[in-house]
RNA sequence: GCGGGCGUGAUGAAAUUGGUAAACAUGCUGGCUUUAGGUGCCAGUGCUCGAAAGAGCUUGGGGGUUCGAGUCCCUCCGCCCGCACCA
């Protein structure tokens, strides 16, 4: 026997699926498209590329490339596309340190990914492949910013926005974590500045909505974009201030509270709050409050617990509901980027207006009775959030809060000082970046004209070549000056080309329709093989994308629609989350030094050995520790099916009955035909590939208990073939390479041609079953029984049982229980 | 604080509708093969008592429903993730 050799099986295999393009497929319309088959679109997300893939991306690959190989055998069209996040950081940043031109980099890193795909055998369609730094794809890019831009979803304002000094550029709202960058973790300031931004909030409503729409998602990334999106439901109420006369409107969940108002807060950037204070004595504390707010970090200032500061106004508001005057704050706990940057303060019903009026010694006042009847009235159970009879509330006195939350709405609505409101959490999402490695803003700044797009007939704006990528305080691209000096392509006179870059996160958010389409020149995809393909049935990825990315994709398939290049709204119908692989019960990282390198586990046991193991650790959404251990025995169980094969295939065998099998060969079909029941079901079952991969180990051990008493007979002979046959058939889409040498070998064909096998109904039901008898719910005998033994029958064979009777002596039975082909139970008294 | 997830042997984990807890794998122990080591094959391995037969106990803790609970209900504890001065 010449052993298990992994190397030699996955290069052949590797060769016959490139040279014969298997994995390719054809878009409707051209040849080789298979109308009579299903499609089914399997898309992992696709990775950034950086250095050396590791085994998260393994990880990716090979639970996706096992659903995508799963689903060709049901008669699906499976396209499985692949390509690269090219744009973005890392590679720039190396740039600079290096001066090494980040193209350079990037393509060396391409290089490396595409190499180790083809070395893990994950069956791609290459024809399709793309990066989204290439001219050919960020044109396109471009292309869509245009079209937004074109239907006001795209704009350019000046805004407070987040500075990472670190990287030199602003960040949106969903890449600072914790007032941090979430890409080099360094605090984040707030500048106002001049940004292209997408209109996301247009979308919060249908982002919502649609959740509806998709079949399987994950209820936890569907809650975290919930979150996200942060809908509430309100009123937006209009306070007066008479002395300047000027309006201010606040958006309040508690309308029903209004009674309860005693001060009213604008926040530090609230714009009108210059002219409010402007030659009053307030104005000096006013403008140095101001100043230091807009010092401190977006993390200091929402520090947990921290004590609230404000300076008063000098001014005062008049409350709608009752024509109460009351004084004017700025303080810091009232975020300009929320609501209305405004707040009326109710103190007696909301803590943090509750901590302020206690250190500014303001007003107190109950509104709503609350539910301890000891205290239901008095201030002691204040700030009281709950819900109660209204109280010091005019003519709403003693009516429910709910009930009183709906009038109160509806009467401000009638004198026109209120009206019902939704409000969201989720910002416009700014995708400007004064950084060098992205695909450059497509418009042009004039004089005469203003902003003007780029005619579609002039893309790509290409990224200029520069010498120096660092970002000094603008884009490395406003240093080109030549690239920069343009002119306007309305006029024709001198203009000036915008210097940012966009966003990375954009480049991703419609990758997956350009794989459809990947070549065409004339636009970016052609709709009828995009409403063909479209949605992605299912997606696979890690969860710390569960916001951005998908939440931009989303977006992104909603507004193309609209636009009218698109014909579906939600462009993932299933996604899975997968967990995430750790070392020593650490996240891995390089300065913890706990990576583990997929090459290296290839190159010692096999693409199939390493994709076979990471699908084995555990269920795939589940977070799993690394254990070198479990590489090896993985590796023991797909050699000692290798042996098997060796062993049975120059054996003859004769043809089998199936009906007429009996004895140990009829036990190891039964067996086998049992796996792939177990292992059909499972795999569909929220891909519990551990479980599937167990079923394939119970056959290959029962085979090797039964195949030295089988050899003997060359109906035996076959018995084993069959098992080894189908153990290599169902463990073909964690291991292809091994399973499609072992099947050639023992069938003469193609096994990823061969139609999933069907488990026979026959093989798997048995004439007899054992059941378990119980006295009192407690385990005390098995017995053997006829699968279609009566109830009675099964009741005399468990009390006839010794170990049974010993329990029944002297007792008086009570009640039987009998569940067919499961149990007996018997309780005595 | 709000939302979500999880808690089972020495370890990773199994357990379709409530019906044999611990499949499969790792680790460990023993046997066979081998000059030996490794590999390979076979067997054993939840805990306690017992020489054994056997008995009792066991799914984070406590309680409940049920003939029967890892699974359903209540309650408490612990860990992980997301959001958080969001009006």
């Amino acid at each position: 026997m010449s052993g298990y050799d992994p190397k030699a099986i996955e290069r052949k295999w590797q060769q016959v699926w490139a040279e014969e393009k298997t994995w390719e497929v054809a878009n409707p319309g051209q040849p080789g498209y298979e109308a009579a088959k299903p499609k089914s679109y399997v898309l992992e997300m696709l990775p950034y590329p950086s250095g050396e893939p590791h085994v998260g991306h393994l990880k990716t690959y090979a639970v996706g490339d096992a659903i995508a190989h799963f689903r060709r055998r049901h008669g699906f069209e499976v396209i499985h596309p692949m390509g690269y996040d090219s744009f973005g950081l890392p590679a720039e940043n190396n740039a600079i340190k290096t001066g090494e031109p980040p193209r350079a980099a990037t393509e060396r890193s391409i290089e490396s990914f595409r190499r180790q795909f083809r070395e893990w055998g994950i069956s791609i369609d290459w024809s399709r492949e793309l990066a989204t730094h290439t001219p050919e794809y960020y044109r396109w890019t471009q292309w869509i910013f245009l079209r937004l831009f074109e239907h006001g979803l795209a704009y350019r304002t000046e805004a407070p926005v987040q500075w990472c000094p670190k990287d030199a550029t602003v960040l949106a709202n969903e890449q600072v974590v914790d007032g941090r960058c979430e890409r080099c973790g360094t605090e984040v300031v707030q500048r106002k500045l001049k940004q292209w931004f997408f209109k996301i909030t247009d979308y919060a409503e249908r982002l919502l909505a649609d959740f509806d729409r998709l079949e399987t998602w994950p209820e936890h990334v569907i809650t975290m974009q919930r979150n996200w999106i942060g809908r509430s439901e309100g009123a937006e109420v209009v306070f007066r201030c008479e002395e300047v006369g000027v309006d201010f409107p606040v958006f309040t969940t508690r309308p029903d509270t209004l009674f309860g108002a005693t001060f009213f807060v604008l926040a530090p950037e609230y714009p009108a709050l210059d002219r409010l204070v402007a030659g009053t004595p307030a104005e000096d504390a006013v403008r140095e409050y101001v100043a230091k707010a807009a010092r401190e970090s977006a993390e200091d200032r929402g520090a947990e617990g921290r004590e609230k500061t404000g300076v008063s106004l000098g001014r005062s508001v008049v409350n709608p509901v009752n024509g109460e005057e009351i004084p004017m704050f700025v303080a810091d706990y009232v975020l300009m980027e929320y609501g209305t940057g405004a707040i009326m303060a109710v103190p007696g019903h909301d803590e943090r207006d509750y901590a302020f009026a206690k250190s500014f010694n303001l007003p107190i006042r109950r509104v709503i009775e609350g539910s301890d009847p000891e205290t239901a009235r008095d201030d002691e159970g204040l700030p009281y959030p709950g819900d109660g009879p209204m109280t010091g509330s005019g003519r709403f006195d003693g009516k429910g809060n709910r009930d009183a939350y709906e009038e109160i709405v509806a009467w401000l609505a009638e004198e026109g000082r209120g009206k019902t409101s939704v409000n969201y959490r989720l910002r416009d999402w700014l995708v400007s970046r004064q950084r060098y490695w992205g695909a450059p803003i497509p418009v042009v700044y004039c004089e005469q004209c203003g902003i003007v797009p780029v005619p579609d007939d002039q893309l790509p704006v290409e990224l200029p070549e520069v010498d120096d990528y660092a970002p000094q305080g603008k884009s490395p691209l406003a240093a080109a000056e030549e690239w920069v000096a343009t002119e306007c392509p309305r006029c024709g006179k001198p203009a000036r080309r915008e210097t940012d870059t966009m966003d990375t996160f954009v480049d991703s958010s419609w990758y997956f329709i350009r794989y459809l389409d990947p070549r065409n020149e004339g636009a970016p995809w052609d709709r009828d093989a995009a409403d063909h393909w479209l949605p992605v049935d299912q997606y696979i990825g890690g969860v710390e994308h569960a916001i951005l990315h998908l939440m931009y994709a989303r977006f992104f398939a909603k507004a193309l629609a609209d636009v009218g290049v698109l014909g579906v709204q939600e462009p993932f119908a299933n996604l899975f989350a997968q967990g995430m692989i750790t070392r020593d019960g650490a996240k891995m990282s390089k300065s913890r030094g706990n990576t583990v390198s997929p090459a290296e586990y290839v190159e010692r046991y096999g693409a199939d050995t390493a994709r076979t193991y990471i699908c084995f650790m555990g269920p795939p959404e589940r977070d799993a520790d690394w254990a070198d251990e479990g590489v090896e025995g993985v590796n023991r169980f797909l050699s000692r099916l290798w042996r098997l094969c060796e062993e049975v295939e120059p054996m003859s065998a004769a043809e089998l009955d199936p009906a007429a099998v009996r004895g140990d060969a009829r036990t190891l079909l039964a067996k086998a035909h049992w796996a792939i029941d177990k292992a059909s079901r499972d795999f569909q079952r929220g891909f519990q590939f551990n479980t599937v991969i167990a079923a394939v180990m119970e056959l290959v051990n029962d085979a090797y208990r039964l195949k030295d008493g089988l050899y003997a007979e060359a109906e035996g002979v076959a018995a084993v073939r069959f098992a080894t046959a189908t153990a290599a058939s169902l463990i073909f889409p964690f291991a292809p390479h091994l399973g499609a040498e072992i099947w050639e070998r023992l069938n003469g064909t193609r096994l990823w041609e061969q139609a999933w096998p069907e488990a026979d109904a026959e093989l798997l039901s048995t004439d007899s079953v054992t059941l378990v008898v119980q006295v009192n719910g407690k385990l005390r005998d098995r017995i053997e029984a006829a699968a279609d033994a009566p109830r009675e029958e099964l009741l005399r064979l468990a009390r006839e049982s010794e170990k049974v009777t010993r329990f029944l002596d002297g007792k008086e039975v009570v009640k039987e229980v009998v569940v067919p082909g499961k149990l007996v139970n018997l309780v005595v008294r």
